[in-house]
DNA sequence: CGGCTGATCGTG
DNA sequence: ACGATCAGCCGA
């Protein structure tokens, strides 16, 4: 049996898959070598109605094709001209929501993640949604990739149970108006590596 | 066509 | 607190 989650997994409830994706192993394969973290700190997108999400009102252009697509799928977009954010496509197909991936615990090919991003210590290496994508080379190649993908996949990590779920709002997202309020941002409790509000 | 903006980060 | 930096979105 394979480790590596399945569509079905992606394939409902948003916030399900966001609570679901914590304690999961991202791995990149780069240069044939193995990169992985586990995750420790995702937000929600939840389409059309979400003002926050790039999709909001049934905007679809060719940046967010991806998001339209059955879930289990990558969606990567360029963000302020120069960082990547990696997303995991959820639900069924023209159902256009995802989870963004903020922030991973370093578990294999540190030195190499390290060498991604310039000179950072082990705190600092994957915990924000532009630096995880630098320390593993994820960028505008990986968008619309399947997440068991011999690339780039995500596979089964450590159980987190509920009462170690801390939900709060989402980070950076004040122009969304009222929606900014909306409890979608997920974190492992007690885990040093999160992103700083 | 041109102007504006952003699901961020590093520096100060 | 602010600037970097540019693809992509939108209005004309």
């Amino acid at each position: 049996m394979s480790l590596v989650l399945s569509p079905s997994f992606y394939q409902r409830n948003t916030k399900a898959v966001a609570r679901a994706l914590l304690g999961k192993k991202l791995v990149r394969i780069y240069k044939g070598e193995r990169l992985s973290g586990i995750i420790t700190e995702v937000e929600a997108y939840m389409g059309i109605k979400d003002k926050a999400a790039h999709v909001y009102g049934g905007r679809r252009t060719l940046r967010t094709e991806a998001m339209y697509a059955a879930g289990g799928i990558s969606y990567v977009y360029l963000i302020y001209g120069m960082y990547y954010c990696l997303n995991a496509v959820t639900e069924k197909k023209e159902v256009p929501q995802a989870v963004l991936v903020r922030s991973l615990e370093p578990l294999e090919g540190i030195k190499t993640m390290q060498a991604l991003r310039k000179n950072s210590n082990i705190k600092n290496l994957t915990t924000g949604p532009g630096k995880l994508t630098q320390a593993m080379h994820i960028t505008k190649s990986e968008n619309g990739l399947s997440l068991g993908s011999d690339a780039l996949f995500i596979e089964e990590g450590i159980t987190v149970s509920k009462s170690n779920i801390i939900k709060t709002t989402r980070i950076g997202v004040d122009y969304a108006g009222d929606h900014a309020a909306w409890p979608l941002r997920f974190y492992i409790k007690d885990n040093s590596f999160i992103s700083k509000k």
